[in-house]
DNA sequence: TCGTATTGAATACTATAGGCTGTGGACTAA
DNA sequence: TTAGTCCACAGCCTATAGTATTCAATACGA
């Protein structure tokens, strides 16, 4: 579901960007361990915190949700 | 802030569909005063309700983030 | 003026987002 | 071996998302 395609799309373009998850937690400011579940797909982030991560990511939110919709269609494209 | 900006396209979209909050509360599968609470800028809404949201509205989630990153330029256009 | 439909708003509650601490495993380098 | 880095994962905590109930205000039509 989306919190797995999140997590793929986030830990992708993270590091893309050559953070480690401490050092990318500290620039959204939010929690590493955070930012682990994140990754794992345990956790559904709220707007506020999706803004914050795509502010650090240098990337629009609609960018963002762009590469998730995408993501999701890749994981199960069974909606033509 | 982001939950004002959202507030305002949610309910804009909302009115759109012609549906009051409760019926879209219905279809999206979310509680009556939680929508009012959405369109007042309380609440940050997670990903996964912003899918819901996104699926009633007809319309992606990167339309709609779209539509929300206008909206923020619109309320606050000091940034560059 | 009397319903009734719609929404704002307050409150209290439950579920989950998000923080903090720590452990341990895999890997690399010295 | 030993140390350092990165991360998965667990447990517990607090903040807030999301539910449920209720009442008030407004608008509108009969």
């Amino acid at each position: 579901m989306i919190n797995e395609a999140f997590a793929k799309v986030l830990k992708r373009l993270r590091k893309k960007k050559n953070l480690n998850q401490e050092a990318f937690g500290f620039e959204c400011e939010i929690h590493r361990t955070y930012v682990s579940q994140l990754e794992r797909g345990l956790k559904s982030p709220s707007l506020k915190t999706l803004y914050k991560i795509s502010t650090v990511l240098e990337i629009s939110l609609e960018e963002l949700m762009r590469l998730l919709e995408k993501e999701m269609k890749r994981v199960s494209p069974d909606q033509l």
